[in-house]
DNA sequence: GTCTATATGATGATAGAC
DNA sequence: GTCTATCATCATATAGAC
């Protein structure tokens, strides 16, 4: 069972590489077999049906977030130290080739995903967000940042910008993402 | 020709909505030719390919917006009017079923679209800026708007945001919209 | 300009051998 | 668990009749 488990580890990691750069409807099930060197009959042995497939790959995306914001948290990193760990993450997943983020995916195709699955992008929206807006309590509260209006306001607000950013980041390329980096820093108050 | 100058409209617009709701790849051309009463073949007659298409489609939604920003200036109103434009104009392609812009669009399916396509689309999003950062110039010149940082690096950060607002609204809803549209006031200073 | 008819290929999916 | 073989369906695209 030893190949079996890498085999489906394979797909899952070939096919969440071609889902966060084409979409959930930017890929077949041949992409994903043919580099393996696998027949399609495999994938639809570890996966019935695409959206099986898509449901996991999803769910594997929020659970490598959740193990970076987990982690930053654990590690009792300041304020500042907990966004950059966000800005960082975004920067990596971009520069190893997933432009695409899970909640973009979801969004893009958005009427052809199965209602489970938008659900639980949407509770992981809210953690995400419930996540950010601690951080930036935190912040404020220990004059780490300096900005205008309330945490959860704020928090919408970075949300957005970051996932915007993400999007255009094949068109603008990784300056642009620095850029917009560079400003949310200004606008929190913290110091170059 | 009438006829003939009707279809081809009648063919635009319904690609149009498909694909600012589906992306590139997420209508067919039978999407457009059945509901409008017509064969795959009267399509392929106006556009010989899919990627003919595309172009047009992309190049009206420039041109959309185009006239939307061109209309705010040309009507001399203040910086706050015009982003408020921008602000309004988002809102309402997304409540009219045109949830994703053009730049999303074209990011989202980025290394399937043609060349020349994604070169116009990058024109665009330079005008675009362009039009954002002389906004955020005459606002500061005015007094009307007290930000932080430089009009280009604001301009950079608010696009971002917007953007993202817009792709998540499927996700989030109207509401949201209003939310992000709210602190970019909040942080440019404006007088609720 | 729009139709019918057709070509060609890719897609997700299943049954049964090994 | 993975294979071969096969399926129905859908895609874009073309040729030629009207």
């Amino acid at each position: 069972m030893k190949a079996a488990t890498d085999t489906r580890t394979q797909i899952i990691d070939k096919a969440s590489e071609l889902m966060m750069q084409h979409g959930v409807n930017g890929f077949s099930y041949r992409d994903i077999s043919s580099p393996l060197g696998v027949k399609n009959a495999a994938i639809h042995y570890h996966f019935p049906s695409k959206n099986d497939l898509i449901r996991a790959l999803i769910e594997e995306q929020h659970d490598v977030l959740r193990k970076n914001t987990a982690e930053f948290m654990a590690y009792g990193g300041s304020a500042t130290q907990q966004l950059e760990g966000l800005f960082s993450y975004t920067l990596y997943q971009c520069r190893n080739g997933r432009p695409v983020c899970v909640l973009g995916v979801v969004a893009a195709d958005y009427d052809q995903v199965d209602e489970d699955i938008k659900s639980a992008n949407g509770c992981f929206a809210k953690e995400l967000f419930n996540w950010l807006v601690r951080v930036l309590e935190v912040g404020r509260e220990q004059e780490e940042f300096d900005f205008r209006g309330e945490p959860k306001a704020k928090a919408i607000s970075i949300g957005a910008t970051v996932q915007g950013a993400r999007q255009l980041f094949r068109i603008h390329g990784e300056d642009y993402l620095q850029q917009v980096f560079a400003q949310i820093r200004l606008e929190l108050g913290i110091k170059a």
